[in-house]
DNA sequence: GCCTTGCATGTAATCGATTACATAGATAAT
DNA sequence: ATTATCTATGTAATCGATTACATGCAAGGC
């Protein structure tokens, strides 16, 4: 098999020489084609085919002064929520002409330090960050840097920072989970919350106050049960309920994780759902239509959030920050989606 | 708030002349400290700090020939399996110094010509692919432009390519699941593969033949389903075995994902898991552990195989493909983790 | 005292593409 | 016929860091 040496290094020189033109010509043919003739346009395409030419990304980014590539900045990889939204940001970037490169805020000693960096070394030309828990200093970083422009936050969001952001309705899926309950008759609810601090925490826990007040519903302060989004979490609210003297009929988990680990320790207990207590989790992963039983859910739709994220991050980067006073937010609607977790409270005292 | 202007570019000359040197000795102080004196060292870094120096990534790329990037493709970037190696891959490249790209075979129309496309522009100096599913024109590619050493295998990788590969021990693994299911007294195995085509398929496929051989188990074309490692074809071959005339008592799947929906499925028809069939899965992801019942199965180690993986490359564009000639394959052992998903068969003649 | 060796630093070429400016030729306008 | 206008292309500077080579200076060997 015939093989080509490793660094030829076939240059812009290479194929003007080639083509019988200058290298300028050379390059306008390649990045805009239309103020060359079409017959030396054609001799030049001839002559990079000849010679296998490649732009080299490095020197085309030194001149032009951007890279052509954003980072994802995502906090914990390992969570299938998050990777999906990735897939979709991946696919929307893709179409673009942007290449992405990631980081896992988990791995990361200071993310916020890295994404200024990244930013600041033309590595990346922008950023999205779906990890809500950014500090202070690095935002004063962002600003003293000039690159407010350059960021965009998705699925999670900074509460009192002007970053445009694509989010869930979480109040309102917070909301619906509470009334579906509701309607099936149950009046004590309980909530698996996220993780302090988290903005997801707030509005999806501030959305379920709101309905039980709505609702004129009984409120515990036990039955608001701390969680941080993981399956192991959800175990332990399970065993936190079990101990209650006044247990609650339902509960509604901040995530899917959530209440598939919560169902799991029900069913260590010898109680099963929704037989002996109703649950509603929140993001519909792949697997909540599939565990036992089905899991009732409010469905964050992803592929939307990746897509506009990333199209609201393109945007941006066209004109370079000119139109960046506006800070949109932009709010993708939620869904409930019944299946077999929840049904009518039986009246189990303790 | 104070704000710098956005574009200033401070360059290693301005460092150099607030420092009193030349641009040659800030390179050096950045590069090679060890080649400068002590105290001129800490002149230059003192003007580095002062004038707030970043190095321009492009520039140095450009000069170095090298990008300081590795490029990861993923075979569907929504597949949690995936994105756990991901994340541990990311861990490494990034202590090495290295940024990650990724990019999802399933998105783009020709990953193996976008692989090729990144490395010749110079985009990234090498690419971890988890996608064993390369055409022969892709590698083709690869040979003719001397790429051979920027490409690492995990996970899945290429029969009859000379390819350094990280994998877990399939073939094992799949023999350790017969054998489980035989200790309980199953003689009746069923089997859903993976995809047609894919080595995972063959290499599981062929130790669970194997086992059966050793085994003297029986053997019928019917208990051999087809699957493909998601979840929806778990369910699917629930379907084909519940319309077999002879059932199997225990099924060995391909992986979780398809371990959980056929008991889904299985559910839904009114068999459990595991009075009337018992089920072994293959990966051990998060959920395995929290299901009903919890999953018997396979465990690989996902960090492990991100780990060395990584770390496989990183030595590969340490020396420059000089030590390429040994084309190591890393084979990574796999566990049994014994759970609930399994137990004696019963005599349900149908 | 002279020459060698070595260390620290400076000079200037280089990586490869892009693009402002200049120029030549063709066409149109008067 | 002469000038203005436009189009296609070439010339050369530029992006910013790196590094081969050159230089100067100090220490050590005889």
């Amino acid at each position: 098999m015939p093989r080509r040496e490793p660094e030829k290094s076939v240059t812009v020189q290479d194929v003007a020489r080639q083509a019988g033109v200058s290298a300028a010509t050379v390059s306008r043919t390649i990045s805009t084609p239309e103020v060359v003739s079409e017959q030396t346009r054609d001799l030049v395409l001839e002559a990079i085919r000849h010679t296998g030419y490649r732009v080299n990304q490095a020197a085309r980014n030194l001149r032009r002064k951007r890279s052509g590539a954003v980072l994802v900045l995502v906090p914990n990889l390992g969570n299938p929520f998050f990777s999906q939204i990735l897939a979709s940001l991946n696919a929307t970037f893709s179409n673009g002409g942007y290449s992405v490169l990631i980081s896992d805020s988990n791995v990361q000693e200071a993310p916020g330090r890295q994404v200024v960096d990244y930013l600041l070394d033309g590595r990346v030309d922008g950023v999205v960050c779906l990890d809500g828990s950014l500090t202070n200093d690095d935002l004063e970083q962002f600003h003293l840097n000039g690159l407010e422009n350059r960021i965009v936050f998705a699925c999670e969001w900074l509460e009192d920072a002007p970053y445009p952001s694509v989010r869930s309705n979480n109040r309102k899926g917070a909301i619906m989970a509470v009334e579906h309950l509701y309607e099936f008759g149950h009046r004590k609810i309980a909530h698996v919350t996220g993780p302090r601090g988290n903005v997801l925490t707030a509005a999806r826990r501030e959305g379920m106050l709101h309905a039980r007040r709505k609702l004129d519903l009984p409120l515990r302060d036990e039955w608001i049960i701390r969680g941080d989004f993981s399956v192991q979490s959800g175990w332990k609210s399970g065993d936190d309920i079990l101990r209650m003297k006044e247990r609650p009929t339902a509960v509604f988990c901040a995530s899917d994780m959530v209440a598939l680990g919560l169902i799991a320790r029900l069913n260590a207990a010898g109680l099963s759902v929704p037989q002996d207590m109703s649950v509603v989790g929140f993001d519909d992963i792949e697997l909540a239509a599939f565990s036992l039983p089905s899991l009732t859910t409010i469905r964050q739709d992803r592929s939307a959030l990746g897509e506009q994220a990333a199209g609201q991050l393109l945007k941006r980067l066209e004109n370079d920050g000119e139109l960046s006073a506006a800070c949109e937010i932009k709010t993708i609607d939620v869904t409930l989606i019944s299946r077999d977790s929840c049904s009518t409270p039986v009246a189990n005292s303790t």
